[in-house]
DNA sequence: ATGAAAGCGCTAACAA
DNA sequence: TTGTTAGCGCTTTCAT
């Protein structure tokens, strides 16, 4: 039915052999004619090599394992996009899969081991107890299957392609102190420390925000306000961000520092709080400012438009592609830094 | 390295042949303590077969092409996550593409076919003049490759999984009616009636939507009143969705029906036409009833909370690859259509 | 009831 | 400069 290379060597009278290295771009060991030759019967026959073929020969199946947690689910298409273009027209194509849980989640690493992905790049999932699937995933590593993470560091180890969070943190802070607020809240969820508390290591996400904000109040000689509020995390982690955000609006006025704006740990939190200023007629941002972090559809839709960084989901697919690409040829790479960017709307 | 089919034979000290028979299932035609050799073998090496031999003898890929359009971004991760569900604990594999033009939807069909995949699942875009990749995924289809569409019918010999958008219509009109509304309009796009314009054939989504709408009302003795607005479509599909509900407003209220309830084409228009609401100062629902169709997680965010019909997507993930394993199987089978639920909130 | 052998399409070492 | 050959790991037909 396909094309084979054999069709290919056939055309151009030829051996298999040498049209295979032809076309594998080992033009300069044949004469001129000859490539000439295959690479046009190549072209007239449509020729596409046959990657199962290809796999069972080189030991490498072309494919990359793709894991992604639920709790990001908004920006899940982006980031695949990334993914997509960060892989280009290389021979490789993502399998991909979405988890909801620490067991789903091991039931995609599994799939993907099964069928010896030669990468995998990886959003792993923390469930309400703060565990983790960080030794499966240290014991994938440690077999020298090249890994990537995104979205959090749950994996000491790993290479990783993440937001700078510190970063994030300084951004805010500095943002809302040029516009002159000097008590300026930073509200998170309870599982915000889980960095110091377990073995993930200091970059869980809220631990390393937290930091960022934490260092950039003191060297400007504001006092930090820590506010923190559990997450029920029954319906997902969104809507239970969003709920403590709508919670937390009262310990947040009660709090002897009077905070005049908040940096919330997500967008989800964000819009949570707005709703519960609305509710009991705060003024945002006159009486509080309200900044998050995510940037999803929903930050220009709501009122006030929401300030907020922006997450690079896309760049983030691509980046962690081509490391993982770099991996797979054994180069040596290094873990990169993505830069958030300050959307500044109406809420700060 | 990997344990092979070979090394499991050697341990049961069989033959390759009768290790594999063994393995897949063919146990009647052997002894039962050579059955019992092998199995054990297998499972003390833990030996997992080769995907890429398997592929190349069998001529299946075991993938199947999972191509998704940005315009659904918001439900890519219960979509695949549903797929995965389908797929259940087959040898298949999703290779996973988000689109966001015709151009890159191609590219992403391209890779599909040159990685031979078994089969496709389909989520197809239509961009601002309502072009479609319909042509290219008939040539495919013609050419024996399985295929359903999910989200949409744009290509009309296609299996489909989509959800029941007639009935949708009856719903909301039969909620809204229970309700006392006696003018009911109906807000979509300026291409609502592609399906009649175009060779799609009947079933676009907003036009399917729309018929239920208009037949629905027709047999309840009332006007239907129909209301199209153009969409921007630079910013994303969401985004121009949001203002071009925004913009409506002004027609509604200024259309001689005098609307009571407006049933929205998607959550997003619904969204804008409540802000809309909002800041014009217009009562929802007293003033103006509203009703959307998706039930992201904003529908229960956004205030007042939105009352929608579910899309069940993680349901088409789930329905539309079993499908498709079944047609790969080829059996033959019949598109399936899903219901909607209406979760009635406070929006109307 | 079991095994030998051919071959899926491609690659790579070696021969000519 | 080109071709011959021996597999990669699995499936399947045909002997035994």
């Amino acid at each position: 039915m396909a094309v084979t290379l054999k069709a290919v060597a056939g055309r151009a009278e030829v051996s298999v052999a040498t049209a295979n290295q032809v076309l594998n771009g080992f033009v300069d060991r044949f004469a001129e004619s000859t490539c000439e030759r295959v690479q046009v019967a190549a072209r007239d026959l449509e020729y596409v090599p046959n990657m199962a073929a290809r796999s069972l020969q080189k030991q490498r199946s072309y494919l990359i394992g793709v894991l992604f947690s639920d709790a990001n689910a908004s920006l899940f298409s982006e980031f695949t996009h990334g993914v997509m273009q960060g892989i280009g027209s290389t021979d490789y194509s993502p399998i991909v899969f979405s988890h909801d849980s620490l067991r789903t989640e091991a039931k995609c690493l599994e799939r993907c081991l099964h069928r010896k992905v030669d990468g995998l790049i990886v959003g792993a999932g923390i469930d309400e107890a703060g565990q983790t699937n960080t030794d499966f995933y240290s014991k994938v590593m440690a077999s020298g299957l090249p890994l990537v993470e995104v979205f959090g560091r749950f994996v000491p180890e790993a290479v990783s392609g993440n937001v700078d969070l510190k970063q994030a943190g300084k951004m805010v802070v500095d943002h809302l102190r040029a516009a002159g607020h000097q008590s300026i809240a930073h509200l998170t969820h309870d599982r915000y420390d889980v960095a110091r508390h377990s073995g993930i290591g200091p970059h869980y996400d809220a631990w390393e925000m937290f930091r960022g904000y934490e260092q950039t109040m003191l060297s400007s000689g504001l006092t930090p306000v820590l506010i923190t509020h559990p997450l029920r995390l029954t319906g997902g982690f969104s809507q239970s961000c969003y709920e403590s955000g709508y919670a937390s609006l009262r310990s947040i006025m009660a709090h002897p520092a009077k905070p005049s704006a908040v940096f919330c740990y997500n967008d989800d939190q964000a819009y949570g709080l707005i709703q519960a200023c609305h509710d009991e007629g705060i003024a945002v941002p006159d009486r509080l400012a309200i900044v998050g972090y995510g940037d999803e559809k929903l930050a220009r839709i709501i009122r006030p438009r929401l300030t907020t960084l922006r997450r690079p989901s896309r760049e983030t697919g691509r980046r962690a592609s081509e490391l993982l690409l770099r991996m797979i040829e054994k180069e040596t790479v290094e873990s990169v830094t993505l830069e958030p960017e300050l959307m500044v709307r109406e809420s700060a």
